[in-house]
DNA sequence: CTTTTTATGGCTCCTGGTGCTATAGTTCTT
DNA sequence: AAGAACTATAGCACCAGGAGCCATAAAAAG
């Protein structure tokens, strides 16, 4: 896309996304290939009983986590009696919260 | 549960708690009822072409994108596409990213 | 040029997540 | 005290979100 302009500074700059120093908006695109190691894993599973536990940390009621995580209340109670298994997106954003806690998502 | 210990400084906190200058830990549990008009709203829909203008706004590729999401890079490509539409948790990250930066869920 | 990665496209398939409804316990309001 | 409103659980039917797979083309890396 951006043809090679000054490829010195580029370099140095996908030096510093390389490290985690920069975050990006300057440079080229954050590629994977890039980033390599420091890529986000994927997430582990959460027991329901994590679950539950990390929502009783953030000291929150199930509705509102539900609204956090943009899904039902119906479907938080099940994740955490473990008759359901979050995967995806919703698994992202517990451990979001569970690095974070719940203000990082305001 | 917790049985009324000191009420009057209990309902102090939650007076923070509902002012948003506290965001939990303390006092008692966070409900909807105490969040009233302050809990997040349902977050609105976005467009395939919203989603892709937003991770060219972080330069990031489909793949690092996907990662964070916990989704595939297949379904990325698939909702910049509008063949499929992002909704739940998923939804909630887009929008997460779009207030925030990809930086926010690192 | 060769290899790796990005991005698209399509197909099938599974289960995550919704919606609805009902019940019971709490905590507010009057 | 009774009632309204909210929390949490529970179950069931249902749809589509998202996975997994494979193939193709194009761009970037080496």
């Amino acid at each position: 896309m951006t043809t090679k302009v000054n490829e010195e500074i580029d370099r140095a700059l996908l030096e510093l996304v390389k490290d985690g120093l920069v975050t990006g908006a300057s440079a080229d695109k954050i590629t994977l290939r890039i980033l390599g190691e420091s890529t986000p894993p994927k997430p582990a599973p959460l027991s329901p009983d994590e679950i539950r536990a990390l929502r009783e940390r953030e000291n929150v009621s199930q509705a509102v986590l539900a609204r956090h995580l943009n899904v039902t209340v119906g479907y938080v109670s099940k994740i955490e009696r473990g008759a359901k298994r979050p995967s995806g997106s919703a698994l992202a954003m517990l451990h979001l919260i569970k690095r974070k806690g719940i203000a990082a998502l305001a």
